[in-house]
DNA sequence: GATGAATGAGACTTCATTCAT
DNA sequence: CATGAATGAAGTCTCATTCAT
């Protein structure tokens, strides 16, 4: 079918503006790309990106979207490997870390330029921020109810634990290459273990 | 003399300048700030703004330091009152948290405007950042050198400290009023007690 | 015949295209039409609408000569029931104003956006305002000859008589309801025939 | 004072926009004029330009509103000059008749450009026909009152005296040069005077 | 014949910055 | 020193038109 031809097609050119996207956000932040440099980068032209978003928020915030889920889903199936409640929220802020790592426009995109590109992401940015937190939190409860770790404040446990990443995150983000990123998690991770009352176990590694 | 005159005119000027920006970014964020709208605020002439100013970064800089400057500043005085090493950097978390706490618009514009803001402020605000850890890591190393904590990495401890401190006042900042500020930080200190490997002691609030 | 059927169908849609972009202009006017919304409102897409015309000005212009077309037959068959040239020119009139009143997007396209739509139509207006102008004319003429009237300038009378219906179907379409159209007709008539001489005689219908 | 320099020289600038508007405007129409061309015209730049005029809307209502005005003042001289109310009215038309035959740029905007310039200007323009019917009328009706014609609807023969004047102004800014603009006048006025039941009496001309 | 994705020229507008007065 | 008019580069977005499928 021509239908579904002009679709695939559509759908192709869309993740091509949006991977094009990522890269001009990451190289010269939110308010310094333009929508003329994405269209060209994508080779596209400026009418086409106005085809298939609405506008250059809009692609921000697919690309917010996109990416959350992205690595949403990295988290719960680094998750899925391990029965053991802490060792699954251990897991996954590994598996975050890992992404960034690779991915260090992405981590730029998500933990820096989000916030400060205007109201409407800020708060969605929160949103996200609190999801991840939402996802640790969970976990410590199990970790709570199975008796593994002692009562705590588990919401606030999450919160910090997400902060706390985050800032390792955003200094490897800027200042330049410095350590490997997954070395910086191997000195935090007792730290967010003792906070929760969790004993040192320096079982693994990446 | 005329000069002193001037001179200590033209400070207040500065000061008005600064105050009226401080309003302004904080109400609309960096990029959506307009000189004009500055130097309405600040009952100047845009002429006049260029004159005390070399632009808008310039101008945001400025405020940026001076923040910073008063908010260590502040923790120093706190951390005055305390002795003990550890009470020390408690103190100074929560002497920067009151500050916060009563000015909100300062506190998005250091903990999220900067951010996004622009290639430049990323770097100075990655900067103020590490001058915050470092001063919770002097005093955690000096809690370790008199042996009050057992010894850990305390540079990431410090980083950790200050990204779980900055998560809880992010989303102060942007949802809603919500709770205290302090009392987020009333929950938040037994966990970084802990993470440094000191029993909790619910000595303090303010 | 194959042929025959696709000529049919084709002419269909033309007609199709037509009415929806009689009522998109009306709605939005000549500029702020857009031939996405026309091919929408003919359940035809973009590209149908680019098959059957050559381009939105060519659809206006087929929309002013149908309109014009059409109300020249109306106007000739409302003359045609009678004899009395002047009462022949009254008709005509009226006619023009039966139709109007039924329409008002028709008339607002007529009267109003049709003359700021670009200079092509500019001229095209003209002559169709001149073509109306000249059967009243014509039939002035003819009540000249007859001795109904006396000798006058016939041209300008017609040209007169059009102008003053013009500007009263003019505000009738851009002022809301108000009165029914044809009362204004009431009022007038009386003026137009004075204007040529004819001392007024009711005689007429609605 | 400076500031009654600077504000001197704002005003002039504003009137070079303007008449550069003006220009610009019955050169390209509404719609085709750009900004840009405005600004090259006037030898501002196009910062300049909205320094000083909101946008092209708001240049185009400026032109029509000052143009308005002037037409009404030149309307309300011509008038001073006679006693005979019929005479006044009379004069006030050739008045407006002789302003356009000398600025068909200004009769161009004026009669033709702004209906079509979209739905803002349509309102305002009905507005400015509807003065100049007005002080037609206000003039049929001291007639009225004098005695020096019959009663009759004064605001319709107002309308329609504008309604014929607006015609041949139109065709002449459209066609052509073809005649001077007055001449056609001459042709119209006996059958405007007949209209209101003034016996012709050819006395004047320009 | 129909579809709708793609193009690209061009429109309006904003604003940091400069500078004559 | 202050003022605010002026600049001009850059940005976002619209839409008539084309054309591969």
């Amino acid at each position: 079918m021509t239908e579904v031809l002009q679709q695939s097609r559509a759908r192709a050119r869309q993740r091509r503006i949006l991977d094009a996207a990522l890269r001009v956000f990451s190289r010269k932040g939110y308010r310094d790309a333009s929508v003329d440099e994405i269209a060209g980068e994508s080779a596209t032209s400026k009418g086409g990106v106005y085809f298939h978003f609405p506008g250059k928020e809009a692609i921000f915030l697919h690309l917010l979207n996109r990416t959350a889920s992205q690595l949403r889903t990295k988290a719960e199936e680094a998750m899925a490997a391990h029965d053991d409640p802490i060792a699954k929220a251990d897991a996954a802020l590994l598996a975050v870390l890992h992404t960034f790592a690779k991915h260090r426009a992405l981590a730029r995109l998500f933990m820096v330029e989000a916030m400060g590109a205007g109201r409407e992401f800020q708060q969605r940015m929160a949103e996200i921020h609190a999801e991840f937190a939402t996802i640790i939190r969970e976990h410590l409860d199990d970790a709570v109810a199975q008796g593994v770790i002692a009562p705590i404040d588990t919401e606030i446990a999450g919160r910090a634990w997400f902060g706390a990443l985050n800032e390792v995150i955003t200094n490897w983000v800027i200042l330049g290459e410095q350590e490997r990123l997954e070395d910086a998690y191997a000195a935090l991770r007792p730290l967010l273990m003792r906070s929760v009352g969790v004993a040192d176990s320096q079982e693994r590694v990446s």
